[in-house]
DNA sequence: AATTAGCACTCTATTATTTAGAGTGCTAAA
DNA sequence: TTTAGCACTCTAAATAATAGAGTGCTAATT
């Protein structure tokens, strides 16, 4: 039913749509691949491949566009492994070790890196500062009026916040903070509650009042870090999309691409289970896009699934250098992560 | 020449075209505005005011669109004063109080409103971190690897960085940034220099080596902190233009405002004698933007201009609200830091 | 002298029409 | 089973027709 010669034809199509956005005719496909066979018989073949469900027909007299159908097949077990080379990969390599120093740094380039060499819109989700362990914890006074915490995170997040508060003396910030601290160390940091705090209030009777007045602002900071965090990158790349000649539909896209719950929504809804997974059109699991594809990967810390990478771009996307991409970005993090960083 | 019913006329058909950005034509203008003259006396007068340079017309049989001059003459001197109603103060007051504790925050939010308020795109510079003096100066461990750098600079702008750093203890980081201080506080941050730091090495032989690491460190790092840090908002916005239908207009000016390069362009090339400053069209002082206006104006902080505030959007802008908006936005900010803040 | 009604004229934007070309499906021959 | 051939289809581009908004000028009016 679906021989070989349907499945390489199929495949030609598809590569060739991917490139050039423009429905794919027997005639041009006979002509531009040496595939042996006359337009004719192509013609035939197409014919089957639609009745199938893997191309489309935009107009009778049109050639034959890939339907999702199309490209599951393609991506599953039809498109060619793309194989970045050397040059390429020394480039992401050196740009990723550049600066190592800050987590958010190296992925924030991450996410700029896949998005340059694919043309797509990157996204990539931090490790959830708010479910690792607390590891340090200290209160700064910066000015007569100003206190910064910091907290880093048992992954090495390290995240700053300045609160107002009255004149107090380092000496006393560090009492408290160490107390905190000694407390609190390897809790989940969602779990530092005001509650929790106040508990500790009893250790330091004599700053009691300190930890009361703290307590409100810690629980509002700790409100505010993001539920996830992610980075996008590449949104400038929608305008090259032929897929969007309207204002009107790259002002819907750039909306959604600039928002917050958006953004986690797609990383919420990306399968955890599969090493890289692909999502098509309307079974991308994003009803607000059901014109594009996502690909996804994650990438692990401390053995374990950490954060999410993620592409997103119009269907037509080249799905071989995506993967690939992808791919060398996850093994070049985790590298990282688990060998010169922490 | 140019009498009070020319520029009454003027004036009319500027407000007019403000809001519908189409041609204004006599008849329509007889018809919805109340003059009291007839079409046939207001095209008189449209005559003369397109001799005069103040009109333009797009073809012969199209109504009438205002000069870069009729904006010009509109602004100085034909244009009604806009003053927000009571309840857009408050609004505004509001928003911009709600967590005053770091500047950043506040002029984040500021840039926020003005282009929320306008439809506009919204710019302001931060008070020029590398110009202001050393304040306060902290070295804190946060792990065995890495140290974090916080710098306060004496208009309470707080930078922080993390370095990589072997195992030291914090009692060592205390003695090399208080000396460190103790030296810098009140130098102007852009002359912290590696020789600056260098001649303090004599203060604390024994940490010599330490402190050698340090210096390319600290001028990395320094290095790194933007000439002019400027925020900006509403980029969004430039999809509503109805100036911009094409795709590869709205993509040009997209990637000049996400310039961080063409950004800072835009701030240092703003006049600072006035009290607000329109730049209209090619007489904006940015040849990239010709079709532009910029609505600029500065605040001021400890008595001295600390940064710009800026609109960019259409010739076509709502300069009387753009103007009133800057103002109160000006105002409230001030407010803020010469009393609540620092 | 200034204003205005009237009208011919101009130009664009919209709609309708034609045309060229790419592509298909089917039939019959190889 | 493959392919040449051909009539047919449909779109996109080019061309033509139409409606309408607006002007400038002239002559009448105030």
């Amino acid at each position: 039913m679906v021989d070989d010669r349907k499945l390489k034809i199929l495949r030609v199509i598809i590569d060739d749509f991917i490139r050039t956005a423009q429905p794919v005719g027997s005639r041009t496909l006979a002509k531009k691949y040496g595939l042996g066979i006359s337009s004719a018989t192509i013609r035939n073949e197409m014919a089957d491949l639609e009745e199938l469900g893997f191309l489309l027909q935009p107009h009778t007299s049109a050639g034959r566009v890939p339907s999702e159908e199309g490209y599951r097949l393609y991506v599953d077990s039809l498109m060619q492994d793309y194989d970045l080379d050397i040059k390429q990969q020394d480039l992401i390599r050196k740009l990723l070790l550049h600066r190592v120093i800050e987590i958010d740094d190296v992925i924030h380039q991450a996410a700029k890196i896949m998005a340059d060499m694919t043309g797509l819109v990157s996204l990539i989700s931090l490790p959830q500062f708010k479910k690792s362990k607390l590891e340090n914890m200290k209160l700064i006074k910066i000015s007569d009026s100003k206190v910064m915490l910091i907290l880093v995170s048992s992954s090495g997040i390290v995240k700053n916040l300045t609160l107002a508060m009255s004149d107090i003396q380092q000496r006393v910030l560090d009492m408290i903070s160490d107390t905190l601290l000694s407390k609190l160390h390897g809790t989940p940091i969602e779990d530092i509650t005001p509650k929790a705090i106040h508990n500790i209030k009893q250790e330091l009777p004599e700053y009691a009042d300190l930890i009361e007045y703290l307590v409100p602002l810690l629980r509002d900071t700790l409100r505010e870090i993001d539920d996830v965090d992610v980075q996008v990158e590449g949104i400038n790349n929608i305008f090259n999309y032929v897929e969007y000649q309207e204002v009107a539909k790259v002002k819907d896209v750039y909306e959604k691409l600039t928002s917050k719950d958006f953004l986690s929504k797609v990383i919420n809804t990306r399968p955890m289970n599969s090493e890289v997974s692909i999502g098509i059109g309307k079974n991308n699991s994003l009803p607000e896009m059901p014109e594009c594809s996502i690909v996804s990967s994650f990438y692990n810390f401390n053995g374990k699934q950490a954060g999410s990478l993620c592409f997103i771009g119009p269907t037509r996307m080249d799905y071989s250098l995506t993967v690939s991409v992808m791919g060398y970005i996850k093994e070049t993090l985790e590298g990282i992560f688990s060998g010169i960083y922490l």
